[in-house]
DNA sequence: AATGCAATTTACGTTAACGTAAACCCGAAC
DNA sequence: GTTCGGGTTTACGTTAACGTAAATTGCATT
């Protein structure tokens, strides 16, 4: 718990192109309870916890998750770091997301097959059309 | 163009029913556009040809088109029906959804396999804790 | 006349994740 | 001393496809 080695700190510029966001993003994250950097007056000032955080709320987007869900995540880790609640939380959300991924592949295949016949009804009509308007 | 059988008219409520939309919806899409029935003073009433193009909207947006697509071909139809344009649009626009959903597939199965590696550590951390909190 | 159902119009609300503009401050460089 | 590049706040705008509420109308029973 000692801070003799002065963490590095960074502004909400550098975080930006860092993750190549915009800093309005990272305000938005801070103003739904995703953040909480200190301040140098009004300035923020973000440190190696913030950046981490910063991390896991993209990556949790990356893998589909709401913000409102990565906050819940952040929250039961703060009040119970690690805990067997905490990682079975995020087993369910991760199985949830999972069957919600499964189905979206369904549904596209699905619609896949349609486009193919759609398609190929076109193509056909466009060959008739070409040989000379038949029917 | 005889118009002695007394073509088969309906109510917006029977179309709704018929599709299982809402009303509302139904109006929404003409107020885009898309529908343009005859009125019995205050009252819609829809004809065979806007039941069909009813049916086309919905196939639309199942197959993953919005409404202002939808559109677009319904204007390109009315101007110039079954003409190479027309099929000629209709396959680009397929083939452009399916360049989207191919994309998608990818995206999908890409985060399935981040999903698992997430899913594995927490189990395993899950058996650590189980097993009494080694590390 | 009163009840009830279906329909109508108008217009604001919803969801998510920011974008964008306006107007300001602050330290550094020229 | 002023201009410049960040940074800040506040607050409205965006997208899509409707949902929902309110207030009204019309037709058909009862």
């Amino acid at each position: 718990m000692s801070n003799h080695k002065s963490e590095p700190t960074y502004t909400i510029g550098e975080l930006a192109r860092e993750f190549t966001i915009t800093p309005r993003s990272i305000r938005f994250y801070e103003e739904q309870g995703l953040l909480s950097p200190q301040r140098t007056g009004q300035n923020r000032i973000y440190c190696n916890k913030d950046r981490v955080r910063l991390k896991l709320i993209l990556r949790g987007k990356r893998l589909g998750f709401s913000l409102a869900e990565v906050k819940n995540l952040f929250e039961l880790y703060d009040t119970n770091p690690n805990s067997a609640v905490q990682l079975e939380t995020m087993l369910r959300m991760t199985e949830k997301k999972r069957a919600v991924l499964t189905q979206q592949l369904e549904d596209i295949t699905s619609l896949m097959s349609e486009l193919d016949d759609v398609e190929t009804r076109c193509r056909e009509e466009l060959a008739e059309l070409k040989r000379g308007n038949i029917a």
